[in-house]
RNA sequence: GGUCUGUUCAUCUAAGGGUUAGGAUUCAAGAUUUUCAUUCUUGCCAUAGGGGUUCGAAUCCCCUACAGACUACCA
């Protein structure tokens, strides 16, 4: 079992977009993979006809492609242990379904969904909760309970039937989870599990274990919610005779809400503003759009490098890591057992260190766009040299434009505590004596400007700071900005005069 | 209600019986940048509570509290 090749599958229900959490399953399902050489699968759990969802499948694809995690086998991709679509697998399940029937291990049920929830209803008010099991089920309507002749007959009239798990009596399953150890669980608390619908189409529980066995999985790791289901999963793997090859299990912790109790939803990134969802999702039905990360500006490999740090640690005081570092770098026994409370703050972080550790040109390319579309006439040798200056404090591509608008355009107001505290009497004749000044500077860039300057400020007795600052206001119209000399020689001396000229005659106190 | 899982600074987490309980984010202060941001330094802040076991417990055991998941012919 252990030289078995390492194989693991993202098995997402195509109902709707991909939460982060599922991203961050799928992640560390592919890093895995990647860290012991194995196969990533996607396997497409579509066996409830009533909850797709059209384009899910397609986003959850391109929620992956963007991501980087790379799909080894897939309904797009292909592979040999295709298809991998559940709903194309249909006929598949039959034979295993008769298999557990023929060994004793299932049986049919006739119940139909009215008499279920009678006694559910029932049994509530007697303040108990009804279960399907081994004290029950020999007063429902099953091949268990009923004549032969009678449930046969049934089998070949219309009458709908499930088939449902026999669930043994009173005995221990025990487990090991890869990141919590040994689970233990008693079968007289569990259920005798629908397997096959009468639909035609198995459960999800059917469908799971007889896929991940004809698809050689050798792990399954998935989210906390499915830990009770476990036990379940190794008696079928037991009634089927293939437990000598099945999968080590995992359950991952859950993502919490930042702020208040439970898992993260939708909800919640309305509600606080940051996307819950790797990529905008547009409901097919209402019309509503969902905010991405991808469209908010967010770097893939930011995105990914925050998700992997949530609930997993190297160990290590490393924080940056790369989608291929972390396949290095990835183990489940560093895995945290609790869940982890998301923080849209840290994922902000993330994206500000992958931001100004791109190139100014890398930069300047998505600036660019962003301008033109701002109608800014210009070239991407400005744009790569404004963001260059002012990258340092951008968290997004978006930021660029907040953080530099003032080189494009002359500023049309003026922050009135900065008039205040700048604009005292005779600043305004000492501008126009810099504009005037600047007229005679021959060479027009930074360091160029700056020297004569500072010499012509020192020989005029004026006081340095306030110069500057006035300087300052005139130029951007607040208190904000990069050195100086830098903005003067990216909008060019004709427009630095000009903006001295105009605020001298605008600016009022 | 029942079953299972979990609980270290506000947040993500390290420390797998012996450290002043470490790092990062946020926040605050200072320095630097004669602006703002960056950067640097510093500060604030934690083992849920109670019992054991032990020379010694965040770490092992029990109880309590709290939280979460599950409890469908959904996945």
């Amino acid at each position: 079992m252990n030289e078995r090749k390492v194989r693991v599958r993202f098995a997402p229900s195509p109902t709707g977009p991909l939460h982060i959490g599922g991203v961050r399953t799928a992640l560390f399902n592919y890093l895995f993979a990647k860290k012991h050489g194995g196969d990533f699968l996607l396997r497409i759990e579509d066996t409830d006809q009533t909850r797709y969802v059209p384009g899910a499948e397609e986003y959850i694809q391109e929620a992956l492609e963007w991501c980087g995690i790379n799909v080894d086998e897939g309904p797009k991709q292909g592979g040999p242990f295709g298809p991998y679509r559940q709903s194309e697998r249909k006929a598949l399940y039959n034979q295993y379904a008769d298999q557990l029937i023929e060994s004793g291990h299932a049986y049919y049920a006739f119940d139909t969904p009215e008499e279920l929830d009678e006694a559910r209803t029932s049994a509530e008010g007697k303040g108990a909760t009804f279960t399907y099991n081994a004290l029950s089920r020999g007063s429902m309507k099953n091949s268990l309970s009923l004549p032969e002749k009678e449930w046969k007959g049934l089998l070949n009239s219309p009458v709908h039937y499930v088939i449902r798990f026999k669930m043994p009596d009173n005995s221990d399953v025990t487990e090991v989870d890869l990141i919590r150890g040994s689970v233990t669980f008693n079968t007289s608390l569990l259920d005798d599990k629908v397997l096959f619908k009468s639909d035609g189409m198995p459960t999800y529980h059917l469908a799971n274990v007889v896929d991940d066995h004809l698809m050689e999985i050798t792990h399954v790791i998935r989210g906390e919610e499915w830990l009770p289901s476990m036990p379940l999963h190794v008696l079928l793997y037991r009634a089927f005779g293939w437990q000598g090859t099945m999968p080590r299990f995992t359950h991952l912790p859950l993502i919490l809400k930042p702020e208040g109790k439970g898992k993260l939803s939708k909800r919640d990134g309305d509600k606080m503003g940051f996307p819950v969802f790797p990529l905008l999702w547009r409901d097919p039905v209402t019309g509503e759009p969902s905010r991405g990360y991808r469209e908010d500006g967010y770097f893939a490999d930011a995105f990914i490098n925050m998700l992997a740090l949530l609930g997993w640690n190297p160990g290590t005081e490393q924080e940056i890591f790369s989608l291929n570092e972390l396949s290095e770098a990835f183990s489940l026994d560093r895995v945290g057992k609790a869940g982890a409370r998301f923080d849209p703050e840290k994922t902000k972080w993330f994206n500000h260190q992958y931001f100004v550790k791109k190139s100014d040109k890398e930069l300047g390319e998505l600036f660019l766009p962003v301008l033109i579309n701002k109608g800014i006439e210009t070239d991407l040798q400005v744009a790569i040299k404004v963001a260059g200056i002012v990258k340092e404090r951008c968290n997004f591509v978006s930021d660029l434009w907040d953080q530099s608008y003032y080189l494009f355009q002359s500023p049309a107001t003026y922050d009135e505590k900065i008039i205040i505290k700048r604009w005292k009497d005779g600043v305004p004749e000492i501008m126009n004596e810099i504009a005037g000044f600047f007229e005679s500077v021959g060479s027009w860039k930074g360091p160029e400007i700056k020297e004569p300057f500072s010499a012509y400020v020192t020989a005029k007795g004026w006081n340095f700071g306030t110069v500057m600052n006035s300087l300052r206001l005139c130029l951007v119209g607040g208190s904000f900005g990069p050195d100086i000399f830098e903005i003067c020689e990216i909008i060019g001396k004709e427009e630095t005069i000009s903006r001295i000229r105009k605020a001298v005659e605008t600016i009022k106190i």
